[in-house]
RNA sequence: GCCCUUGUAGUUCAAUGGAUAGAACAGAGCUCUUCUAAGGCUUCGAUGUAGGUUCGAUUCCUACCAAGGGCACCA
């Protein structure tokens, strides 16, 4: 019995009583225990017909109910005349079974079945730190393109790095001055901070506008030394970083080079009318277009492209390279609407592409202390953010000895992890108050805890395994898992459907979460919001462990015990999958 | 001044126009001779203000108040 199917027979009982039905909703209930189906038919129409909505509701239960459904234990009517459908055993038993075959793939789903996909995210610039800011964004862009890939698109993942510009001329100034011989992308964010301070000053000003300008035509040799060395410095940094953190791209996108390319687009359209000359630069009015869009400059008076012109090229680079139906770009906030009227300009010259564009945007990361700003150097680098959560992973895994091998490698899977469910748990585009010691928590609603929760049952499951309960066997493509009856008839290889004994009659609130993994991965990935997925990773956990608290999962001498260690096997399918979705990796011990 | 975003427990976050507004942290109290206590169980506590639309509003509309971002050659 899935949502379609139910939703056809609902409109059917209704139509058959002679009513006229058009939409209606059939949801989950937030309230687990108001069942696993509510709509809310009865109450549209009965505000039609000037009803009473709860009659209206029980007439139409009883048409329902003169069908006999072996997957529906019971319907009612509740509240102001909702229609609640309780699912039977029999129904999560087959879902039981469905799930445990399916495996890795349980989860996935064909919305983008066939189309390509091109995620942009992260995007720090060389000579620039890679601060926490772009841990956001890397963050949030790695969950979307697991979620994309998830929904079936051929998903490919780009970064894009600012080379050259000002802040890059910035940093290359103050490194000549003091001679500074480049060693470590820490003595880059201090040159971008000196250079910046420097700016300030006429004098300097001249100075650093001149290394801009050799920077981008390459014509100083002792320039261009200082320059390529770190660039290659900064890029090293970078994909250090990308490894703690689980990304990689499969392509790397500079603005050196589209830069030169839309410059050449915004030349070409300027004679057809969409762009304008104005004191000296190229301009598009957007305006004229949109009211609620402003002009912006997309080539300045000294003829360099600006971010704008940048973004056309780009957009057109990306294209040549990887034909997409689907571009997402993810930036911070604060280019919303400069983004806007690239997209409108970009509308008017591709506008295919501008179609197949979708820009999504999250919110800034603000200390409480104020705003950090990389140009007075009051940043937060990634790297020491990383370090610090680090630090206090290691003296919590120090207190405890579980016989892990590598435990360095577990410091950062944890760390990463509690890292990034505190910016995913909350609806993208918002801003995150970051607050070092209530941000990072290893308690609670945390990456530690679906973790530790995951950890758990693997543990379970091993114990299961030695108790000669339950057999992980992997054949093939598929994982099987086999579990034995134990009784004094032999014991027996059962399917999960054929477990439950008239003990357990009674369904689990587990196993009314487990089955809606694929439902939530899908609503996450169309509305490009992680965060339902965390949501329901979190619930999903906590009534695990409560199911852990109160029943003992292996028991040889319980009847029930392979059909709680396969609910067990479930949980760890659905949550590890769930947390590969995020970019949250599960350890089997911790 | 104009445009965009956001106001929910003490704090950080949830809630496709639906039922008693959910969690977590912090506070109070239990819980390891039992499969991982980074856990579980009790308990206290919230929709910025004023209107409107609706059978029903945290959600939609209007005004106000408050916070953040943006508004021509940085990104």
């Amino acid at each position: 019995m899935n949502k379609e199917k139910l939703t056809n027979l609902i409109r059917k009982s209704a139509q058959s009583l002679g009513l006229e039905v058009g939409a209606f909703s059939l949801e989950h209930p937030d309230e687990i225990s108001h069942g696993d189906y509510s709509t809310n038919i009865a109450l549209i129409l009965a505000k039609e017909l000037k009803m009473n909505p709860k009659e209206l509701a029980e007439k139409i239960v009883a048409e329902m109910s003169k069908t006999v459904f072996d997957t529906i234990e019971k319907i009612e009517v509740a509240g102001a005349g909702f229609i609640n459908f309780y699912l039977s055993s029999k129904f999560f038993d087959e879902s039981l079974n469905s799930l445990l075959e399916a495996g890795d793939t349980f989860g996935q789903n064909s919305t983008l079945k066939g189309k390509k996909a091109l995620v942009e995210y992260t995007d720090p610039n060389p000579f620039k730190e890679f601060h926490i800011g772009h841990l956001m964004s890397n963050t949030i862009g790695e969950s979307i393109s697991r979620l994309v890939q998830a929904s079936g698109a051929e998903t490919k993942r780009a970064c894009y790095q600012g080379d050259v510009g000002l802040h890059v001329a910035k940093a290359v100034w103050a490194l000549i001055k003091n001679k500074k011989e480049v060693v470590s992308a820490g003595n880059l964010g201090q040159a971008y901070a000196e250079g910046s301070k420097a700016y300030e000053d006429p004098e300097s000003k001249i100075e650093i506008d001149a290394i801009n300008k050799k920077i981008y035509d390459r014509s100083d040799e002792d320039i261009n030394r200082i320059y390529d060395h770190g660039k290659t410095i900064s890029l090293e940094h970078f994909a250090e970083i990308y490894k703690k953190l689980g990304t990689e791209f499969n392509f790397y996108f500079f603005e050196s080079e589209t830069g030169k390319f839309g410059k050449e687009i915004v030349l070409d359209y300027l004679d057809k009318g969409v762009f304008e000359k104005s004191e000296g630069a190229i301009i598009f009015p957007a305006e004229k277009h949109d009211p609620k869009l402003h002009t912006r400059v997309f080539i300045n008076k000294e003829g360099l492209p600006t971010y704008e012109a940048k973004e056309l090229g780009l957009a057109q680079i990306k294209y040549d390279l990887f034909p997409y139906d689907l571009s997402i770009v993810i930036t911070g906030n604060e280019v919303n609407d400069y983004f806007k009227v690239l997209l409108k300009a970009l509308e008017l010259i591709f506008p295919e592409l501008a179609k197949a564009t979708k820009h999504l945007s999250h919110g800034m990361l603000r200390l409480p202390s104020g705003k950090m700003s990389s140009r007075t150097g009051s940043v937060i680098t990634g790297e020491s953010l990383i370090e610090d959560i680090s630090v206090m992973v290691r003296k919590k895994i120090e207190s405890s000895d579980r016989g892990i091998e590598d435990k360095e490698r577990l410091v950062n899977m944890v760390a990463v992890a509690a890292l990034k469910y505190s910016i995913l748990k909350q609806s993208p585009g918002r801003d995150i108050i970051f607050d070092f010691e209530k941000s990072i928590s290893f308690e609670g609603d945390s990456g530690p805890y679906l973790q530790y929760s995951y950890a758990r049952a693997k543990s379970i499951l091993n114990k299961a395994q030695e108790n000669n309960i339950a057999e992980l066997s992997h054949s093939g493509s598929t994982n099987n898992f086999l579990l034995k009856i134990f009784s004094a008839r032999p014991a027996g290889l059962r399917k999960a459907s054929q477990l439950r004994s008239p003990a357990t009659k009674e369904v689990t609130e587990l196993e009314r979460f487990l089955y809606r993994f694929p439902e939530v991965v899908e609503r996450s990935a169309l509305e490009y919001a992680p965060h339902y997925l965390i949501t329901y990773l979190t619930d999903l956990s906590r009534s695990f462990n409560a199911f852990y608290g109160e029943t003992k999962i292996v028991d040889p001498s319980d009847p029930s015990s392979p059909h709680k260690v396969a609910l067990t096997r479930a949980f760890s399918i659905v949550l590890k999958n769930g947390l590969n979705l995020l970019g949250i990796q599960a350890p089997e011990k911790m």
